[in-house]
RNA sequence: GGGCUCAUAGCUCAGACGGUUAGAGCGCACGCCUGAUAAGCGUGAGGUCGGUGGUUCGAUUCCACUUGAGCCCA
């Protein structure tokens, strides 16, 4: 006879292997289909909310590790709060203006910017991000992310747009917003500025100039050297001659040496490491150095301009280098970014004697009218016959020009928008501290961030975004902002979306019969847009405000820490100039993705990986579960190494489940549940581990540190439920009668635990968690559509029985030290599965004391045939195995006397009593009968 | 170059008012089982706690510097 067919063998349809990659896409539909996420919502209504706002991605390329990483985590945290029992609308996000998106479609549709008309190339660049955000949408959705998909907020709808316009005519009418000037990159030809990524270097030749610059005040420094201060020059080396008309200062190395050097009458200033060079260009010789100063001491002279009646002050700044010129850098506001930066910390005028074609203006002088290429020739000229021209020579050096004419560029500071951060910087760095900030360094980070940041330039000369509503007066020039000229724009922007700016003409973008102070009656727009940062900063007012399910603040914001500088800080800055506080009351930052050696991910190395094949490969639910392991609060690590060894966690996790689905095939727990009064030490052990790990996994949840329930999790399973608690338990489940109390128990413990434990990996494998909660028996009330719809596991203290912990932690000691003396019989070839053998125990003092006291669990949790227990440990006997740990034990393990029963495989001298089932030991006949 | 951050076994992570042989799981090696089977169990080998110097009776844990890596800025 087969007893094999009396046994109560695991039954599952649950699979083994996971096959997710073909499986999880027919959860997500059924999700669909089910509607989880209103069911969610729908459960939790009138509950508290939690709502975490998401940060727009840009709209732009396929999904990548970083978004993943992001999206994923927001994920875990929605779906653990949705459970918890808060209110958990979550509404994705997208970031749809700004110049990667123009240029994608200037590349896709292979036209020029200024060769269409406006409102028909910002339709090319919409349909251009919609496609982006449907794409992109697809693949969030694959991970398994959960929200308001259908319904996502997007920086291009009119509703956002005008809660745009609202914050910047908020912060205008806080006095916030001014008008500046700020050099950018600027055709002459094409009369444009343009974007970085819309310049070509090549080579070209100039003239390489050096320049005197004669002193005019010392500051007494160079009193006592026994020269005319009227012979003492800065020298100044520049390759741009046009942008001397511009110059305001003399930029140094604030720790760089500067020597006066003597040739015949004139002493010259120049970076003493650049000397030899400057003589070799200048054809000069036997020079005497008379002093040497640090750049930092000469910070505050004066000199004069070489051709106007002007000063040029002497500074500092750590740009300066000496890779070439003279350690003296000629420094023009108007004309370079860096020399604007510096000029702003001097309070240097930004002056710009340039007009859009290239020409300067009166406020070039005398070389009004002269084109920026003429003037080079001129001044040159100016330079020889004035004498202020040390050296000339000609270079080819890298150039950056137009990538559409092809001609070179220049660098020309024009009037934009500001806001000016110093009108609530204080509240600023204020709000931060209301803030949690996770982990707990992000608030110094930002606080300094804010602390030192400059004015916000918000000005974009480009065509997608949305328009700075400001209008200027036709006859006299000046600006026209106010309450009911914002008010009438919101108005129209939230009906036709910023489109309108650019179709409608200023009058009726207007309300009717405005005047300008001068009384002037005509108007025209402003042309430039706002900066992106400008769109996504507002999005706590153009979404937290505008939905009914949503509130302001945020709970949340999660993000990498680059956005320390973006998004947290432009939310920050626009969300205290226009309501006095921070939008958001806690904000945790993730590092970023890198490989596996730690280094960033690039395509030139090699090392990305994609999201989407890690998919097709393992499924979303291990990279979930990569997302989980790792300390986000560092970089995190990705390889096929360590998704190999997630993919093994993964299978470790499932297939604990499965064992105890398997067993559960004929629990139904609505009748079959046994008491824990009932239960022996054991099962009751096993509930307590349940508690402990219910407690620090919640907890690990509360405080967003994932990665140690991963651990808390994987634990449980491989150390308490695999090695342990399932094996030993084995021997009931199978062999005793289906419906005995003592298999009811094991079942009843494992029902307990398998329906807890899905519940605590539902956030990270929500796609396994939801499979497993479809093949697991379920109490009536809790037959859910999804786990995500059950609610979070409690910790049951009753259970934490410590006086059991501590024994069985005894028990378990004993149980390694039992390991390694029936490891050694194996070895010996003596046993093979440790039912085989018989194991003699001897110890003394405490130890056998306790032993004694536990001995009836002693054959079961060691799984072995037989036990015998003795007192004492003699000298003289051979043991297979001494304790190191614990003196007191020592161990003989012998082949179990008996016969092996055919059914439960136990070894036992009760086999072949039975005439019926001769094959059979006593228990397993008595279990038959 | 500046600000912030990270660095413990092959991997992911613990840990330590500073104090005996630094932990876990996985992976790996070896063995067992064949009634969780493209599973399961057992045993074992892996670390000069990034480097150097200092404080201390004693540092991997505190301090300084340094190397490598990341983010932001220049």
């Amino acid at each position: 006879m087969d007893y094999s067919k009396t046994l109560n063998l695991p039954q599952t349809e649950f699979a083994m292997r996971a096959n997710l990659p073909q499986k999880e896409p027919l959860m997500l539909e059924e999700w669909d289909n089910k509607n989880i996420y209103k069911q969610a919502l729908e459960k939790n209504k009138n509950k508290p909310s939690f709502i975490l706002h998401d940060g727009p991605p840009y709209a732009n390329g396929d999904i990548h590790l970083g978004h993943t990483l992001n999206k994923v985590l927001k994920d875990i945290i929605v779906r653990y709060k949705t459970m918890k029992g808060y209110y958990t609308p979550y509404v994705p996000g997208w970031d749809t203006h700004g110049l990667p998106i123009e240029l994608q479609a200037i590349k896709k549709l292979g036209i020029k910017v200024h060769d269409v008309d406006p409102v028909k190339f910002r339709k090319m660049c919409k349909d251009y991000a919609l496609s982006q955000v449907e794409r992109q949408k697809e693949q969030f959705k694959r991970l398994g992310v959960i929200g308001d998909f259908e319904n996502p907020y997007l920086t291009l709808t009119p509703e956002f747009e005008a809660k745009q316009i609202e914050v910047f005519g908020e912060m205008a009418k806080k006095g916030y917003i001014y008008k500046g000037l700020k050099p950018v990159y600027w055709c002459p030809s094409c009369e444009t500025a343009l974007a970085e990524a819309e310049i070509e270097y090549s080579d070209e030749t100039s003239n390489s100039i050096y320049v005197k610059f004669r002193v005019k005040d010392d500051k007494g420094l160079f009193k006592n050297l026994n020269v005319d201060l009227n012979n003492i020059y800065y020298v100044i080396w520049t390759t741009t001659t046009w942008t001397l008309p511009a110059n305001l200062a003399i930029c140094l190395g604030p720790e760089f040496e500067y020597v006066l050097a003597k040739f015949n009458d004139e002493v010259y200033v120049i970076a003493k490491e650049l000397l030899e060079s400057v003589k070799k260009a200048a054809n000069l010789e036997n020079e005497e150095i008379i002093a040497t100063f640090k750049g930092s001491e000469l910070e505050g002279q004066v000199c004069h301009h070489p051709f106007f009646d002007r000063e040029s002050l002497v500074i500092v700044g750590e740009h300066v280098t000496l890779e070439s010129g003279t350690g003296c850098v000629h420094t023009a506001p108007g004309h370079g970014q860096e020399d604007f930066e510096i000029g702003m910390k001097y309070k240097l005028d930004v002056l710009n004697p340039v007009d859009e074609k290239g020409r300067f203006t009166e406020k070039a002088g005398k070389y009004q009218g002269l084109t920026y290429k003429e003037g080079n020739k001129v001044i040159l000229q100016d330079l020889k016959d004035l004498n202020m021209l040390l050296a000339e020579q000609k270079i080819t050096h890298s150039y950056p020009h137009c990538w559409r004419c092809k001609n070179p560029i220049i660098f020309r500071a024009t009037e934009q928008w500001f806001a000016s951060i110093d009108g609530f910087r204080k509240e600023a760095v204020e709000a931060v501290k209301d803030v949690e900030w996770i982990p707990a360094w992000g608030e110094d980070r930002i606080a300094s961030m804010v602390q030192d940041r400059g004015d916000w330039c918000i000005s974009r000369q480009r065509i997608w975004g949305v328009p700075i509503p400001i209008f200027y007066c036709e006859d006299c020039g000046k600006e026209l902002i106010t309450e009911e000229t914002i008010a009438k724009v919101v108005e129209i922007f939230k009906e036709k979306g910023s489109d309108a700016w650019f179709e409608m003409d200023a009058k009726d973008l207007l309300p009717e019969g405005i005047k300008c102070e001068c009384g002037g009656t005509s108007f025209r727009k402003e042309k430039d847009i706002m900066d992106v940062w400008f769109d996504s900063g507002s999005s706590h007012a153009g979404v937290l405000e505008t939905r009914d399910d949503l509130s302001w603040p945020a709970d949340m914001y999660l993000e990498g820490n680059d956005q320390y500088r973006g998004w947290f800080q432009s939310s920050l800055l626009t969300a205290v100039a226009t309501r006095g506080k921070a939008p958001y009351r806690t904000v945790i930052t993730h590092g970023m993705v890198v490989d596996g050696e730690g280094k960033k991910m690039s395509k030139s190395l090699g090392n990305g990986i994609d999201p989407m094949d890690v998919i097709k490969e393992y499924g979303a639910d291990v990279l979930r579960l990569w997302v989980s392991s790792a300390d986000y609060k560092s970089d995190v690590r990705i390889s096929k190494d360590i998704l190999k060894q997630l993919s093994e966690v993964y299978r470790k996790i499932r297939n604990t489940a499965r064992y105890m689905i398997g067993n559960l095939y004929d629990f139904d727990p609505n009748k079959d549940m046994v008491d824990y009064n009932e239960m022996n030490e054991l099962d009751r052990w096993a509930l307590l581990k349940l508690q402990h790990l219910t407690k620090e996994v919640t907890e690990a949840y509360e405080r967003y540190e994932f990665h140690v329930l991963y651990h808390a999790i994987h634990n449980f399973c491989v150390v308490d439920m695999s090695n342990f608690y399932l094996d030993i338990i084995k021997d009931r489940l199978y062999t005793e009668k289906p419906d005995s109390k003592e298999r009811r128990a094991a079942q009843t413990v494992m029902y307990r635990i398998l329906v807890a434990l899905v519940k605590m990996i539902a956030p990270v494998l929500s796609f396994t968690a939801d499979e497993i909660w479809k093949y697991m028996p379920h109490i009536d009330g809790e037959k859910v559509d999804s786990v995500l719809l059950s609610d979070w596991p409690k910790v049951l203290e009753e259970y934490v029985d410590e006086e059991l912990e501590k024994r069985w932690d005894n028990i378990l000691e004993i149980r390694g030290e039992v390991s390694k003396a029936l490891e050694i019989a194996r070895n010996n070839k003596l046993i093979g599965h440790s039912l085989n053998a018989k194991v003699e125990i001897y110890a003394e003092g405490d130890t056998y004391k306790f032993l004694n006291e536990v001995r009836d669990y002693l054959q079961t949790v060691f799984i072995v045939s037989k036990v015998e227990l003795y007192e004492g440990i003699k000298e003289d006997l051979e043991y297979t195995f001494r304790s190191e740990e614990n003196k007191d034990l020592a161990v003989v393990v012998s082949v179990a006397p008996g016969e092996k029963c055919e059914r439960c495989w136990v070894y036992s001298e009760t086999v072949g009593q039975d005439s019926e089932h001769p094959t059979l030991c006593s228990r397993c006949v008595s279990v038959l009968k």
